[in-house]
DNA sequence: GTCTATAACCTGATAGAC
DNA sequence: GTCTATCAGGTTATAGAC
Protein backbone atom coordinates (compact mmCIF):
# COMPACT_ATOMS: atom_id res chain seq x y z
CA UNK A 1 0.00 0.00 0.00
CA UNK A 2 1.38 3.52 -1.60
CA UNK A 3 2.55 5.63 1.48
CA UNK A 4 0.91 8.50 -1.08
CA UNK A 5 -2.22 7.14 -0.42
CA UNK A 6 -5.16 9.72 -0.09
CA UNK A 7 -5.05 11.51 3.88
CA UNK A 8 -8.89 10.34 3.80
CA UNK A 9 -7.90 6.97 4.23
CA UNK A 10 -6.24 5.65 7.03
CA UNK A 11 -2.44 5.78 6.18
CA UNK A 12 -0.13 2.54 7.80
CA UNK A 13 1.75 3.88 10.19
CA UNK A 14 4.68 5.87 8.63
CA UNK A 15 8.36 4.37 9.21
CA UNK A 16 9.11 7.51 10.64
CA UNK A 17 6.44 7.43 13.13
CA UNK A 18 7.47 3.84 14.07
CA UNK A 19 11.07 4.81 14.92
CA UNK A 20 9.21 7.55 17.16
CA UNK A 21 7.19 5.21 19.25
CA UNK A 22 10.10 3.01 19.42
CA UNK A 23 12.24 5.47 20.44
CA UNK A 24 9.88 6.86 23.01
CA UNK A 25 9.47 3.54 24.78
CA UNK A 26 13.24 3.15 24.56
CA UNK A 27 14.47 6.50 25.60
CA UNK A 28 11.88 6.64 28.65
CA UNK A 29 13.04 3.61 29.73
CA UNK A 30 16.39 3.48 29.78
CA UNK A 31 17.34 7.20 29.75
CA UNK A 32 19.65 9.31 26.70
CA UNK A 33 23.10 7.42 27.98
CA UNK A 34 22.19 4.04 28.35
CA UNK A 35 19.52 3.82 25.23
CA UNK A 36 21.45 2.47 22.32
CA UNK A 37 20.35 2.94 18.58
CA UNK A 38 20.38 -0.52 17.93
CA UNK A 39 17.80 -0.97 20.28
CA UNK A 40 15.40 1.58 18.65
CA UNK A 41 15.62 0.01 15.74
CA UNK A 42 15.23 -3.31 17.01
CA UNK A 43 12.13 -2.19 19.05
CA UNK A 44 10.92 -0.10 15.54
CA UNK A 45 11.32 -3.22 13.47
CA UNK A 46 13.76 -1.75 11.11
CA UNK A 47 17.47 -1.19 10.67
CA UNK A 48 19.60 1.32 12.12
CA UNK A 49 20.42 2.62 9.22
CA UNK A 50 16.91 4.03 8.43
CA UNK A 51 16.83 5.82 11.91
CA UNK A 52 19.79 8.12 10.76
CA UNK A 53 18.10 8.48 7.47
CA UNK A 54 14.49 9.83 9.15
CA UNK A 55 16.79 11.80 12.17
CA UNK A 56 20.24 12.07 11.03
CA UNK A 57 21.70 11.24 14.11
CA UNK A 58 20.70 9.80 17.48
CA UNK A 59 20.88 13.38 19.57
CA UNK A 60 18.67 14.83 17.22
CA UNK A 61 15.92 12.28 17.60
CA UNK A 62 16.70 12.47 21.23
CA UNK A 63 15.84 16.12 20.83
CA UNK A 64 12.29 15.75 19.56
CA UNK A 65 11.02 12.95 22.02
CA UNK A 66 12.61 15.04 24.73
CA UNK A 67 10.55 18.00 23.57
CA UNK A 68 7.20 16.16 22.97
CA UNK A 69 7.62 14.69 26.60
CA UNK A 70 8.43 18.00 28.62
CA UNK A 71 5.26 19.51 27.01
CA UNK A 72 3.78 16.11 27.78
CA UNK A 73 4.58 16.06 31.55
CA UNK A 74 4.44 20.27 32.09
CA UNK A 75 1.32 21.41 29.51
CA UNK A 76 -1.01 19.81 31.88
CA UNK A 77 -0.61 21.85 34.71
CA UNK A 78 0.11 25.35 32.70
CA UNK A 79 -3.37 25.53 31.42
CA UNK A 80 -4.65 25.04 35.33
CA UNK A 81 -1.85 27.17 37.15
CA UNK A 82 -3.41 29.74 34.76
CA UNK A 83 -7.15 29.54 35.09
CA UNK A 84 -9.13 32.44 36.38
CA UNK A 85 -11.88 31.53 36.50
CA UNK A 86 -11.72 28.29 39.19
CA UNK A 87 -10.76 27.98 42.89
CA UNK A 88 -7.52 27.48 44.47
CA UNK A 89 -9.50 24.24 45.70
CA UNK A 90 -10.80 23.33 41.93
CA UNK A 91 -7.10 24.08 40.73
CA UNK A 92 -5.38 21.42 43.29
CA UNK A 93 -8.46 18.75 41.96
CA UNK A 94 -7.51 19.04 38.71
CA UNK A 95 -3.57 19.32 39.34
CA UNK A 96 -3.65 16.37 40.98
CA UNK A 97 -6.30 14.03 39.05
CA UNK A 98 -4.49 14.73 35.72
CA UNK A 99 -1.30 14.09 37.22
CA UNK A 100 -2.33 10.49 38.20
CA UNK A 101 -3.81 9.67 34.86
CA UNK A 102 -1.45 10.85 32.75
CA UNK A 103 1.79 9.42 35.09
CA UNK A 104 -0.26 5.94 36.02
CA UNK A 105 -0.44 5.70 31.94
CA UNK A 106 3.04 7.03 31.66
CA UNK A 107 5.10 5.80 34.20
CA UNK A 108 8.71 6.31 33.21
CA UNK A 109 7.72 9.82 31.97
CA UNK A 110 8.83 11.95 35.54
CA UNK A 111 11.79 10.05 36.39
CA UNK A 112 13.25 10.43 32.79
CA UNK A 113 12.23 14.27 31.87
CA UNK A 114 13.75 15.01 35.59
CA UNK A 115 17.09 12.80 35.30
CA UNK A 116 17.64 14.28 31.80
CA UNK A 117 16.85 17.64 32.79
CA UNK A 118 19.22 17.30 35.70
CA UNK A 119 22.36 16.25 33.27
CA UNK A 120 21.84 19.05 30.90
CA UNK A 121 19.43 21.82 32.38
CA UNK A 122 21.41 24.52 30.09
CA UNK A 123 19.36 22.61 27.24
CA UNK A 124 16.09 23.38 29.40
CA UNK A 125 16.93 27.43 30.45
CA UNK A 126 16.40 28.74 27.48
CA UNK A 127 13.19 27.20 26.23
CA UNK A 128 11.00 28.86 28.77
CA UNK A 129 9.89 31.78 30.22
CA UNK A 130 7.63 29.37 32.29
CA UNK A 131 9.85 31.08 34.99
CA UNK A 132 7.87 34.08 35.59
CA UNK A 133 4.91 32.26 33.52
CA UNK A 134 4.37 30.34 36.89
CA UNK A 135 5.13 33.49 39.52
CA UNK A 136 2.61 35.41 38.05
CA UNK A 137 0.20 32.84 37.26
CA UNK A 138 -3.53 32.33 39.17
CA UNK A 139 -2.62 29.70 41.48
CA UNK A 140 0.27 31.58 43.16
CA UNK A 141 -1.82 34.35 43.48
CA UNK A 142 -4.56 32.19 45.21
CA UNK A 143 -1.65 30.75 47.67
CA UNK A 144 -0.40 34.44 48.43
CA UNK A 145 -3.82 35.79 49.27
CA UNK A 146 -4.81 32.33 51.40
CA UNK A 147 -1.18 32.29 52.96
CA UNK A 148 0.92 35.43 53.30
CA UNK A 149 2.87 34.43 56.11
CA UNK A 150 4.53 31.21 53.78
CA UNK A 151 5.93 31.47 50.71
CA UNK A 152 3.76 29.99 48.09
CA UNK A 153 6.41 27.74 46.76
CA UNK A 154 5.89 25.51 49.53
CA UNK A 155 2.54 24.78 48.34
CA UNK A 156 2.92 24.40 44.86
CA UNK A 157 5.85 21.92 45.86
CA UNK A 158 3.71 20.03 48.38
CA UNK A 159 1.02 19.78 45.41
CA UNK A 160 3.23 18.10 43.10
CA UNK A 161 5.51 16.04 45.86
CA UNK A 162 2.81 14.18 46.76
CA UNK A 163 1.28 13.63 43.55
CA UNK A 164 4.57 12.47 41.51
CA UNK A 165 7.29 11.38 43.95
CA UNK A 166 5.26 8.07 45.02
CA UNK A 167 5.53 7.21 40.80
CA UNK A 168 9.46 7.80 40.65
CA UNK A 169 9.59 5.94 44.29
CA UNK A 170 7.58 2.92 42.82
CA UNK A 171 10.46 0.87 41.81
CA UNK A 172 11.89 0.98 45.28
CA UNK A 173 8.45 0.04 46.68
CA UNK A 174 8.01 -2.83 44.11
CA UNK A 175 11.71 -3.95 44.74
CA UNK A 176 11.34 -4.29 48.74
CA UNK A 177 8.00 -6.17 48.12
CA UNK A 178 6.02 -3.08 50.00
CA UNK A 179 3.64 -2.88 46.86
CA UNK A 180 3.26 -4.94 43.94
CA UNK A 181 1.70 -2.77 40.56
CA UNK A 182 -1.65 -3.89 41.47
CA UNK A 183 -1.89 -2.11 44.68
CA UNK A 184 0.02 0.52 43.74
CA UNK A 185 -2.29 1.94 41.02
CA UNK A 186 -5.20 1.84 43.43
CA UNK A 187 -3.31 3.45 46.23
CA UNK A 188 -2.67 6.08 43.96
CA UNK A 189 -6.13 6.04 42.60
CA UNK A 190 -7.00 6.51 46.10
CA UNK A 191 -4.89 9.81 46.44
CA UNK A 192 -6.66 11.60 43.87
CA UNK A 193 -9.34 11.89 46.38
CA UNK A 194 -7.02 12.03 49.07
CA UNK A 195 -4.54 14.65 48.01
CA UNK A 196 -7.01 17.43 47.65
CA UNK A 197 -8.06 16.58 50.90
CA UNK A 198 -4.88 16.99 52.52
CA UNK A 199 -3.74 19.78 50.57
CA UNK A 200 -6.69 21.88 52.32
CA UNK A 201 -5.35 20.39 55.58
CA UNK A 202 -2.08 22.21 54.93
CA UNK A 203 -3.58 25.39 53.89
CA UNK A 204 -5.17 25.76 57.00
CA UNK A 205 -2.26 24.29 58.75
CA UNK B 1 55.73 8.37 52.96
CA UNK B 2 55.19 4.22 53.65
CA UNK B 3 51.54 3.14 53.21
CA UNK B 4 52.22 0.52 55.72
CA UNK B 5 53.45 3.35 58.43
CA UNK B 6 52.02 2.79 61.70
CA UNK B 7 47.86 2.94 61.69
CA UNK B 8 48.62 5.44 64.75
CA UNK B 9 49.59 7.95 62.39
CA UNK B 10 47.12 9.72 60.04
CA UNK B 11 48.18 7.81 56.10
CA UNK B 12 48.06 9.78 53.70
CA UNK B 13 44.83 8.73 51.30
CA UNK B 14 45.12 5.59 49.76
CA UNK B 15 45.03 5.42 46.31
CA UNK B 16 41.93 3.52 46.45
CA UNK B 17 40.25 5.70 48.68
CA UNK B 18 41.34 8.21 46.08
CA UNK B 19 39.51 6.13 43.17
CA UNK B 20 36.36 5.76 45.42
CA UNK B 21 35.89 8.72 46.16
CA UNK B 22 36.12 10.36 42.70
CA UNK B 23 33.56 7.39 41.63
CA UNK B 24 31.33 8.53 44.04
CA UNK B 25 31.08 11.84 42.67
CA UNK B 26 31.09 11.56 39.45
CA UNK B 27 28.71 8.25 38.91
CA UNK B 28 26.24 10.07 41.43
CA UNK B 29 26.77 13.15 39.06
CA UNK B 30 26.01 11.33 35.84
CA UNK B 31 24.90 7.91 36.50
CA UNK B 32 26.08 4.29 35.56
CA UNK B 33 25.47 4.56 31.63
CA UNK B 34 27.13 8.21 31.28
CA UNK B 35 29.87 7.68 33.47
CA UNK B 36 33.52 6.93 31.21
CA UNK B 37 35.80 4.92 33.37
CA UNK B 38 38.60 7.78 32.30
CA UNK B 39 36.65 10.37 34.10
CA UNK B 40 36.87 9.00 37.38
CA UNK B 41 40.29 8.09 36.72
CA UNK B 42 40.94 11.80 35.71
CA UNK B 43 38.70 13.08 38.86
CA UNK B 44 41.14 11.04 41.03
CA UNK B 45 44.98 11.94 39.56
CA UNK B 46 45.60 8.66 38.59
CA UNK B 47 46.10 6.65 35.42
CA UNK B 48 43.05 4.14 34.43
CA UNK B 49 44.73 1.24 34.75
CA UNK B 50 44.46 1.84 38.61
CA UNK B 51 41.28 1.36 38.32
CA UNK B 52 41.28 -1.79 37.11
CA UNK B 53 44.00 -3.06 39.16
CA UNK B 54 41.95 -1.96 42.42
CA UNK B 55 38.46 -2.97 41.18
CA UNK B 56 38.65 -5.22 38.37
CA UNK B 57 35.97 -3.61 36.07
CA UNK B 58 33.52 -0.78 36.18
CA UNK B 59 30.99 -2.47 37.11
CA UNK B 60 32.50 -3.82 40.29
CA UNK B 61 33.67 -0.40 41.73
CA UNK B 62 30.03 0.73 40.92
CA UNK B 63 28.39 -2.21 42.78
CA UNK B 64 30.66 -0.77 45.63
CA UNK B 65 29.47 3.03 45.37
CA UNK B 66 25.97 2.00 44.54
CA UNK B 67 25.62 -0.20 48.04
CA UNK B 68 27.02 2.47 50.18
CA UNK B 69 24.58 4.88 48.36
CA UNK B 70 21.70 3.14 48.60
CA UNK B 71 22.46 2.44 53.21
CA UNK B 72 23.05 5.94 52.52
CA UNK B 73 19.56 6.84 51.73
CA UNK B 74 17.76 4.12 53.40
CA UNK B 75 19.93 3.83 56.55
CA UNK B 76 19.00 7.11 57.77
CA UNK B 77 15.48 6.73 57.74
CA UNK B 78 15.35 2.38 59.11
CA UNK B 79 16.21 3.21 63.08
CA UNK B 80 13.64 5.93 63.18
CA UNK B 81 10.75 4.10 61.90
CA UNK B 82 11.77 0.97 64.31
CA UNK B 83 12.26 3.14 67.80
CA UNK B 84 9.43 1.60 69.60
CA UNK B 85 10.14 4.47 72.44
CA UNK B 86 9.37 7.49 70.67
CA UNK B 87 5.75 9.15 69.37
CA UNK B 88 4.72 9.61 65.88
CA UNK B 89 5.45 13.29 65.90
CA UNK B 90 8.98 12.87 66.84
CA UNK B 91 9.93 10.25 64.05
CA UNK B 92 8.03 12.56 61.29
CA UNK B 93 10.41 15.22 62.80
CA UNK B 94 13.74 13.13 62.77
CA UNK B 95 13.00 11.94 59.30
CA UNK B 96 12.32 15.16 58.05
CA UNK B 97 15.07 16.69 59.48
CA UNK B 98 18.04 14.03 58.60
CA UNK B 99 16.95 13.46 55.48
CA UNK B 100 16.79 17.13 54.57
CA UNK B 101 20.28 18.26 56.82
CA UNK B 102 21.92 14.67 54.76
CA UNK B 103 20.31 15.29 51.39
CA UNK B 104 21.21 19.02 51.30
CA UNK B 105 24.82 17.78 51.57
CA UNK B 106 24.26 15.06 48.98
CA UNK B 107 21.96 16.53 46.55
CA UNK B 108 22.47 14.38 43.99
CA UNK B 109 21.61 11.24 46.02
CA UNK B 110 18.23 10.26 45.28
CA UNK B 111 17.87 11.28 41.77
CA UNK B 112 20.92 8.77 41.34
CA UNK B 113 19.64 5.74 43.57
CA UNK B 114 16.16 6.25 42.65
CA UNK B 115 17.25 6.16 38.50
CA UNK B 116 19.83 2.70 39.21
CA UNK B 117 17.23 0.79 41.13
CA UNK B 118 14.59 1.63 38.58
CA UNK B 119 16.95 0.34 36.20
CA UNK B 120 18.17 -2.80 37.50
CA UNK B 121 15.54 -3.12 40.14
CA UNK B 122 16.92 -7.25 40.18
CA UNK B 123 19.69 -6.05 41.93
CA UNK B 124 17.65 -4.67 44.65
CA UNK B 125 15.25 -7.28 45.16
CA UNK B 126 17.42 -9.69 46.88
CA UNK B 127 19.55 -7.23 49.21
CA UNK B 128 16.66 -6.49 51.59
CA UNK B 129 14.28 -8.19 53.24
CA UNK B 130 13.40 -4.43 54.45
CA UNK B 131 9.54 -5.00 52.80
CA UNK B 132 8.91 -6.80 55.92
CA UNK B 133 10.74 -4.75 58.43
CA UNK B 134 8.88 -1.24 57.06
CA UNK B 135 5.42 -2.92 57.49
CA UNK B 136 6.07 -4.33 61.17
CA UNK B 137 7.88 -1.06 61.97
CA UNK B 138 6.73 1.30 65.00
CA UNK B 139 6.20 4.12 62.55
CA UNK B 140 3.56 1.94 60.92
CA UNK B 141 1.78 0.69 63.75
CA UNK B 142 1.36 4.11 65.52
CA UNK B 143 0.06 5.38 61.97
CA UNK B 144 -2.34 2.52 61.94
CA UNK B 145 -3.55 3.14 65.71
CA UNK B 146 -4.11 6.72 64.57
CA UNK B 147 -5.47 6.26 61.20
CA UNK B 148 -6.89 2.94 60.95
CA UNK B 149 -9.39 3.86 58.06
CA UNK B 150 -6.54 5.01 55.83
CA UNK B 151 -3.15 2.77 54.52
CA UNK B 152 -0.38 3.60 56.85
CA UNK B 153 1.70 3.75 53.63
CA UNK B 154 -0.31 7.01 52.68
CA UNK B 155 1.07 8.92 55.29
CA UNK B 156 5.07 7.33 54.93
CA UNK B 157 4.61 8.45 51.53
CA UNK B 158 3.28 12.17 52.26
CA UNK B 159 6.46 12.47 54.57
CA UNK B 160 8.83 11.24 51.69
CA UNK B 161 7.49 13.15 49.23
CA UNK B 162 7.22 16.54 50.82
CA UNK B 163 10.98 16.46 51.79
CA UNK B 164 12.65 14.75 49.26
CA UNK B 165 10.67 15.25 45.73
CA UNK B 166 12.10 18.87 46.39
CA UNK B 167 15.59 17.85 45.83
CA UNK B 168 14.22 15.94 42.66
CA UNK B 169 12.66 18.83 41.20
CA UNK B 170 15.18 21.17 42.08
CA UNK B 171 16.81 21.46 38.44
CA UNK B 172 13.95 22.24 36.79
CA UNK B 173 13.03 25.25 39.29
CA UNK B 174 16.56 26.59 38.71
CA UNK B 175 16.60 25.86 35.02
CA UNK B 176 12.76 27.49 34.90
CA UNK B 177 14.88 30.75 36.97
CA UNK B 178 12.27 30.33 40.36
CA UNK B 179 14.61 29.16 42.60
CA UNK B 180 18.47 29.42 42.57
CA UNK B 181 20.72 27.43 44.93
CA UNK B 182 20.59 29.92 47.81
CA UNK B 183 17.31 30.33 47.92
CA UNK B 184 16.29 26.85 47.29
CA UNK B 185 18.59 25.49 50.68
CA UNK B 186 16.77 28.57 52.26
CA UNK B 187 13.42 27.07 51.41
CA UNK B 188 14.52 23.20 52.02
CA UNK B 189 15.65 24.79 56.07
CA UNK B 190 12.31 26.72 56.49
CA UNK B 191 10.58 22.86 55.10
CA UNK B 192 12.56 21.29 58.53
CA UNK B 193 9.85 22.96 60.50
CA UNK B 194 7.08 23.11 58.32
CA UNK B 195 7.13 19.61 57.34
CA UNK B 196 6.36 18.02 60.19
CA UNK B 197 3.35 20.84 61.02
CA UNK B 198 1.99 19.84 58.05
CA UNK B 199 2.35 16.21 58.39
CA UNK B 200 0.11 16.66 61.50
CA UNK B 201 -2.50 18.29 59.68
CA UNK B 202 -2.52 15.63 57.27
CA UNK B 203 -2.85 13.04 60.00
CA UNK B 204 -6.02 14.74 61.51
CA UNK B 205 -7.29 15.72 58.26
C1' DG C 1 51.84 -0.02 42.71
C1' DT C 2 51.92 2.75 38.83
C1' DC C 3 52.62 3.78 34.32
C1' DT C 4 52.35 3.49 28.75
C1' DA C 5 50.74 1.12 25.00
C1' DT C 6 47.52 -1.54 22.98
C1' DA C 7 44.12 -5.08 22.51
C1' DA C 8 39.22 -6.20 22.18
C1' DC C 9 34.91 -4.63 21.89
C1' DC C 10 30.99 -1.57 21.24
C1' DT C 11 28.43 2.18 19.15
C1' DG C 12 26.98 5.82 16.08
C1' DA C 13 27.01 6.83 11.52
C1' DT C 14 27.71 6.20 6.42
C1' DA C 15 28.49 4.02 1.68
C1' DG C 16 26.48 1.82 -1.75
C1' DA C 17 23.54 -1.91 -3.73
C1' DC C 18 18.74 -2.78 -4.57
C1' DG D 1 13.01 3.95 1.20
C1' DT D 2 15.24 0.07 2.83
C1' DC D 3 18.74 -3.02 3.32
C1' DT D 4 23.80 -5.15 4.17
C1' DA D 5 28.33 -4.23 5.03
C1' DT D 6 31.63 -1.46 6.96
C1' DC D 7 34.10 2.53 8.83
C1' DA D 8 35.71 5.65 12.42
C1' DG D 9 35.90 6.74 16.93
C1' DG D 10 35.41 5.89 21.61
C1' DT D 11 35.47 2.81 25.83
C1' DT D 12 36.66 -0.93 28.87
C1' DA D 13 40.13 -3.87 30.09
C1' DT D 14 44.77 -5.98 29.93
C1' DA D 15 49.88 -6.77 28.89
C1' DG D 16 54.15 -5.68 30.13
C1' DA D 17 57.88 -2.32 31.43
C1' DC D 18 59.49 0.10 35.44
Amino acid sequence: MAKKALMTLPPDVSTEEKIKEAARKVFTRKGYAATRTRDIADEAGINLALLNYYFRSKQKLFEQIMLEKVQQLFGHIAPVLNDHGSSLEYKVEQIVARYIDMITANPDLPLFVLSEIRNHPEHFAQTFQVGQLIEQSSFIKQLKERRPDIHPLHFLMNTLSMTVFPFIAMPVFKAIGVADETQFNDMMSERKSLIPVWVKAILNA
